[in-house]
DNA sequence: CTGAAAGCGCTAACAC
DNA sequence: GTGTTAGCGCTTTCAG
């Protein structure tokens, strides 16, 4: 019923043609130094010949390792994600490692069952921008019942003992608030995330700045998205109250943009009716319907340290105490703020 | 020297644990039927106490089978494909398969080192979006040679016994050059993309099209770009031109985005002074300065179809004559051809 | 430097 | 229904 593949090359084949032992054939492949320079000679050229491929499931089953690590990210379409994955797979592919995206859809359930698959397919280690509620904890537990390295990225859980690579959330929270009030704003709104340490970071650093500037915190201010379409939607909730926000700062950039689309299509003018704010910087940010003045989260840089970290892990025996990443966020002023 | 993991549950445990054999225990595993009632309650339960789950290394070695499927696309990034790659995950999964997502960087020697890794990770089968060169077919042929069932997308290569899932690209191009030609343009441009199907294709119905219409093609308005950078220069390079293009249509969405930054930075309104038209229909398209026309390649149900007719291929024994499936494209009037 | 022995955790095929 | 035998293709360990 399976389809039949064809045999592919077998170290025991080479081994067989050379009449050496299968041994000296893995050594060989495996770049071992003691091998005869005659012997290697023969075998690499007989390699090359076959254009033989070591059969990695087998090579991972007897040495209890798959080179393979596991990345679970809510969403690969919004474009943050996707260049952490890239990221990672840069940051990867040359120690030979592949990686294994998966797509949790924002889902905690889903989630989960995706980090079981990883754990039976053998995973060496695993990078999680977790859509876990804050207080179910069970899939890291699994994880570490396993003893199996991974670090978190994007998203924080305080309680959860292992590395971290992301933004300071409050920090670009702050930033944003700060820049839209530089910007003489007032009544400053704010689309929140998720409850997770993403969006309320940002939110504790929007009231933050808030509170430095002296400007009242207004809670009909505060709605809550999480992509482009739920932005608009929110925007729009905004859009009707009076008096009439003058700034909006969106969680992210997906929903920034879509604050933006409602924005326009009520006939208000960006910048100079309502200045808007997005997190994120990317791809497309400054190809919006009025550029995007943005908080860049270096996402092409957690990633590369997140594989960092867990690479290392995976090559030493003893855990060292979790390690702490934050990326500096940095303020790209584009023309939505007035710049 | 390898980072230690904790032993997992092993069939052999709940075996021992229960005085069955290993063999009863793994076809409770698979659901096989031969089990009696009773012995499989007793086992299912042990199971689920020790959260057992199985390793999916040894069972691929031994079922020569992986239950992995291999996608190369040239770049993640790009919004096409990760809707492409999320079709294909969504349509796969629920079979029990996994992703594995590699990104030839549109550059066709990685994408051949890709395809090996793939290989040598012994991937059930494998969907494509290949950056060879038309005349370059090695990388099929290997693939070929381990019989392994692969299906292409986007980009076609006739020379290849395999199936393919797309669009009809010369119909886009048509379709694209049409619009504008209705929409009173006669010096259409055209940022066309590589030389591959794609890319010849949608320039062969913009010729077509042009013809069609009594208009003389006219060599300096057709330049070449790949993404939303690139096509910025080209926009830049046809502004010069005089007469001026009244219409430029790129090849895909990030050029003809790209196009609309240089177009309203030299102060040209859109669209009343030029006419822009993209193709993909990508997620933020009428995010953009302006909101994007463009030709719908329903990249979801790209996805899915590929997937579909490869879990097919890798169900059954013979090879049937390979499908080709074209996906009608559809015209998404927005405002940046004035609807 | 080379190789024989043993086994990774599981499944296929067939006996009992 | 259940269990036995024999691997899958490779690496580990250790003896020569």
């Amino acid at each position: 019923m399976a389809h039949t593949s064809n045999p592919a090359v077998r170290l025991k084949d080479i081994a067989r043609d050379l009449n050496v032992s299968v041994m000296t054939v893995s050594k060989v492949v495996r770049g071992c130094s003691d091998v005869g320079a005659e012997t290697r000679q023969r075998v690499m050229a007989r390699i090359k010949e076959l254009n033989y491929q070591p059969n990695w499931v087998a090579r991972s089953l007897a040495a209890r390792r798959t080179f393979i690590i596991g990345l679970i990210v809510p969403d690969l379409m919004h474009s943050f994600f996707a260049e952490i994955a890239k990221g990672i797979s840069a940051a990867i592919r040359p120690l030979g490692y592949d990686v294994v995206i998966c797509n949790s859809e924002e889902n905690a359930a889903v989630e989960s069952s995706e980090v079981d698959r990883l754990l039976a397919r053998q995973v060496d280690g695993l990078i999680l921008a977790s859509a876990q509620p804050p207080e179910t904890l069970s899939v890291f537990e699994r994880i570490e019942a396993r003893n199996l390295p991974f670090v978190l990225i994007d998203r924080r859980f305080s309680e959860v003992r292992a590395p971290y690579v992301g933004a300071d959330d409050e920090a670009i929270g702050r930033m944003a608030t700060e820049h839209l009030i530089a910007c003489g704003c007032r009544r400053i709104a704010h689309i929140a995330g998720p409850k997770l340490t993403t969006g309320i970071g940002r939110l504790n650093g929007y009231r933050a700045a808030l509170d430095t500037a002296g400007i009242a915190f207004h809670e009909p201010y505060v709605v809550h998205a999480t992509d482009d379409a739920s932005g608009y939607d929110a925007a729009r909730l905004l859009l009707r109250l009076s008096p009439r926000p003058d700034a909006i700062f969106g969680y992210n950039d997906p929903t920034a943009a879509g604050a933006m689309k409602a924005i326009l299509e009520a006939g208000i003018a960006i910048p100079s009716g309502i200045k808007v704010m997005g997190v994120g910087n990317v791809h497309y940010s400054d190809l919006l319907r009025v550029p995007l003045s943005t908080i860049d989260q270096r996402s092409t840089a957690i990633g590369q340290q997140a594989a960092d970290i867990l690479v290392k892990a995976i090559g030493s025996k003893r855990k060292r105490p979790p390690r702490t990443v934050i990326v500096e966020p940095a303020l790209v002023a584009r023309e939505s703020t007035g710049h």
